[in-house]
DNA sequence: GTAATAGTGTCTTTCAGACATTATGTC
DNA sequence: GACATAATGTCTGAAAGACACTATTAC
């Protein structure tokens, strides 16, 4: 039997809601292969290490942050042999969604780090297939908001009904109706729980704070391609 | 920067329906380790193939089958650092839904192979964490036959309305009532398509017969723990 | 007061689940 | 004829989308 010899890294996908928009930190690679480009941030994994592990790891080393913030799963792998000129290498991609953080990109050890619009990020523009599994990353977002409680990942530990409603708002660009999005939120079983404070954002009624429940699925789902209010 | 140089393989978790069950294709090791245990057919990734690659081989390699007849996708991929006492191996598995084959477990080089219905296999009787592996697999089968067209993966190229409920029934483990099943199987956009043919499978009125339509997604989505009736 | 946002209630349509009824075959 | 399975139709209740209306703040 041939065995192949190949190295194994962790790539990461974080996401998170910046200035209204969906946003993807980067880093610049400081060494070759594809030095000065801009890649996802990710590394080799460690002899004693668990895939999963590595991949906490790194993300605590690029952004400061404890992966239990938000989210945090593993996506996909990739192997294609011609992947990195460096040789064989396998790639185990992990997928977060974070709230936006007061210290982002603290400690990274690239050359420079920063939070990009996904929507300004070129197609080739990043190193190795990492445009690739970017995309992958974005969709399996994009989906995993219609049928679990995921959304609340993306919010800080006490949030409203708009914040949410801004959310999936953002990373599905679309529009949804307040007043329906507010019903079946609170509707549905285990999606949030009230904290009891309230928060006024700028004009306007004082909106409730809601943090996460417990539910890991959402029944009824939040359907993406409902038809929108006004079209 | 450590470099971990560790072993790649993939391994298959195989799931077809024969004689009313859910079964997984299993194959008994005749080599150390677990030399004599069940496990999940797969093998070393080559050097000079991709994963997908690789595990389509494994998969022609087991069943003597080709990959396209049913559904084929990555599953998930396990690294933990003790998983096989040989050394670092880390393996990606992929996920097959396949119709009962006609010549199954043809030209296996394994000491043996069967196929095995998924409820009967013990906990902790597979080698590796192949019991996880096929625990997840067989989730993701349940939850995809949701909200996408699968279930017609297990399916030969035509079908009936019944076969296809069939599915369903086996791997839900539960009950549909074929009348709406047929209304909704029927109306939901794209999942079946009339061949024109009909068949009698025992007595009856004769069924038409389907094949799989373009779909990807099904909208609306086949819920699986909706409200039970009567309840 | 006006403007703005939060939250509730109501109406209509759509769809899921329950189940009667008809259709077409074997025996 | 009886019996079995396939397919269609009808009824009811739940939930989605549209949107009027009330509540509570800043200005």
């Amino acid at each position: 039997m041939t065995r192949s010899v190949v190295s194994v890294t962790v790539d990461l996908v974080l996401l998170t809601i910046r200035q209204g928009a969906l946003q993807a930190l980067l880093v610049r690679r400081g060494i070759p292969p594809f030095q000065g480009r801009w890649a996802l941030p990710g590394g080799f994994v460690l002899p004693d290490e668990d895939l999963a592990e590595a991949a906490a790891r790194e993300l605590r080393e690029e952004t400061g942050v404890d992966p239990t913030a938000g989210h945090f799963e593993q996506l996909a792998t990739y192997g294609a042999p011609g992947r990195d000129p460096r040789g064989r290498v396998v790639t185990v991609a992990y997928l977060a969604l974070l709230p936006d953080l007061p210290s982002p990109v603290a400690g990274s050890d690239a050359a420079g780090a920063d939070w990009r619009p996904v929507d300004d990020i070129e197609p080739g523009e990043l190193a190795f297939d990492h445009d690739r599994i970017l995309g992958d990353g974005i969709e399996r977002a994009r989906a995993k908001l219609e049928y679990t409680p995921l959304a609340t990942a993306f919010c800080p530990a006490e949030f409203t009904v708009a914040d949410l409603r801004t959310v999936y708002e953002t990373v599905w660009r679309t529009r949804l109706d307040p007043r329906n999005f507010h019903r079946k939120v609170t509707g549905a079983d285990g999606f949030v729980e009230p904290t009891g404070g309230t928060v006024i954002r700028d004009r306007g009624r004082p909106a409730q704070l809601f943090r996460r429940g417990p539910a890991t699925l959402l029944h009824p789902p939040l359907l993406r391609q409902s038809s929108p209010p006004g079209s």
